[in-house]
This record gives C-alpha cells, sequence and structure tokens, in this order.
DNA sequence: TGAATATATTTGTATATACAAATGCAGCGT
DNA sequence: ACGCTGCATTTGTATATACAAATATATTCA
C-alpha cells in the first residue's frame, strides 16, 4: 500500500514517520559500503571536519540528545575511528588517521546518497521539499 | 540551533528525521492522557474501527513491518485493549470492550494532536506540506 | 497424493534513540 | 574557603523499530 493510501496519510505524525523510515533505509544502503550507518558516518564526517568537536556542539549539530551522541561516539571510538579526551568537564573528539583515510569514501556515500534521491524525487522538488522540512521543523523547535 | 541551521539541513536524511523526532515528541505529550504512545494509538483506532483486522492489512496500513505489528499487539494485550484469535495462518484482532469506551478519547487526543500542530504550521501550509511528505514518499516504495 | 512453494505470523536479536539520574567539574556569592 | 548552583557528559534503562530465521498453515502442480 502507497502512503498515501492509508487512512492516516492526511496526519503529520504518521506521513513524517512513514518517510523517515524510508529514507533511512535508502541512506542505510548507501553508507554500507563504508560499513556506518548514516547517523555515525554524519557524525565523523562533522568530527573530521572540525577535530577536537565537543559532544555538545555535535549534539546541537546533529541535533540529537547528547546521550545518543555519546553512544554514537563510544561505537566510532570501538571503530578506531575517533578517539576522546576529557579533561575538566569538557571533552573533545578527534578522527584518528585512519578516519581521515577514509574521508574521501564517507563523501562519495554521501554524493551517491543525494544523487540516488534527488534522481527518484527529481533535483528542484527535493530541493523544495527539505527547504519545507526545515521550516517546520524551526517551527517546532522546543 | 535550528535545523535549517545545521551543516547537514540540506540533505534529506538528516531533515526527515529531525522532522520525525520532533514530530514523535508532540504526539508523544498528546497521547499521554490516555496511557499510549502514538502507534499504539493508531493501530488501536484501526482496530476498533476494522474489528477483526489482521496483522498483515495493519502492517500495510500502518506502514510498519509485521514484526513491529506484532509487538505493538502484544502490548495491547497486556492492556486488555485487544484480544488476538489464530485460526490456522490468519490472526485477526478484536477490540475489548474497554478499548471501545476507550475510543471517544482517543479521536480527541488525535484531532488534539492536529490542532496543535496545524496551529503551529498553519493550517493550509501543514497540509500542503503532509500532501508533499506522501508524494515522496509514495515514489521511494520499495 | 505428496512435495515444493508461498503466505501469515511470531520470535530472537540487534539498532537507534531518548529520558532521567548520576557524575564530575567550574564558577559564584558570601 | 566552602557550599550552592549550573553545565557537560556519561550511564542505566526503556522504547520503537527492523531484519532474519523459525513456525505453521495453505496452495499448487506433477
Amino acid at each position: 500500500m502507497k502512503t498515501s493510501e492509508s487512512r492516516y496519510c492526511k496526519c503529520i505524525y504518521f506521513s513524517a514517520n512513514a518517510l523517515a523510515r524510508k529514507i533511512e533505509k535508502l541512506a542505510c544502503d548507501c553508507w554500507k559500503k563504508v560499513n556506518l550507518s548514516p547517523s555515525h558516518a554524519y557524525l565523523l564526517m562533522v568530527v573530521i571536519e572540525d577535530p577536537g568537536v565537543q559532544p555538545g556542539t555535535l549534539s546541537d549539530e546533529l541535533q540529537l540528545t547528547p546521550s545518543t551522541i555519546t553512544r554514537l561516539i563510544e561505537k566510532l571510538e570501538e571503530k578506531k575511528l575517533v578517539i576522546r579526551t576529557t579533561e575538566g568537564k569538557v571533552t573533545n573528539v578527534y578522527p584518528t588517521p585512519k578516519a581521515k583515510d577514509l574521508y574521501p569514501r564517507l563523501k562519495e556515500c554521501s554524493n551517491n546518497f543525494v544523487e540516488i534521491y534527488s534522481g527518484i524525487l527529481g533535483k528542484e522538488e527535493s530541493a523544495r521539499l527539505v527547504q519545507n522540512i526545515n521550516k517546520i521543523s524551526d517551527k517546532l523547535q522546543d
């Protein structure tokens, strides 16, 4: 059944979740090449671009709670892709050389993902939708 | 930080997830009155409206995997809101009297939720967004 | 008829995420 | 200097969801 055929298709709860799940699936396929989930991959890209970035900033930037950020970092640490140094109350997260080497491939996955979905949805249409989604998201700021 | 200020705000993966999480939160607050999560509540409403509905249909209608549907039903069964009968390979799910009594309040929560978000987003704007989201969702049909 | 295949559902297990409480440190006011 | 308050992070725990395998039934066709 198509999303738009469900009896709840007019409810944003239903629609937003259905879309997120489908996008998640698509994204997972794209990032399988580097053996990372999309959220790990995005976090890692920020860490590579801003070495020493703090969990709080990551939480802000990725719109995930601090505890989720901790969990994501833990896993990347296990994979030897980042290291954490804690001094006083602040923690800094740095990419390892292994992560830096991976960067081009991460970018490739990310570009690939954009190509795939804008291929399916149309470049303009998807850009417009994303803008609208963000506008709404901003209004729902807690 | 606003969603639209994140470095990834142009990526639909990021945007769709951020929106879904915010909407989820809003919805949870609305359904707290009946002590159900939104997905349990929506499933229950379908069961009340279509007594005897099968898990496969629920999966279709709610765009959730069969295993997720099983898990949702289990919880509603624990709460004595539905009962399951299995004959051969098909299972039928029925609402209990307790669930039927609850129906008006479920509807109330659901209306309340719509009011809240269309109050925040504007009635027309939110309706349009939902339509667009569904259109995209349909195109991403597996 | 009986084996192969297909369908509906459940179960085992894994993942992402969040909330609330705990921890550990920093800075402030007296 | 000391205790209070607040901030950044982590930890314990819970929830929603999914995938893959298992189960149990149904259908088909040789």
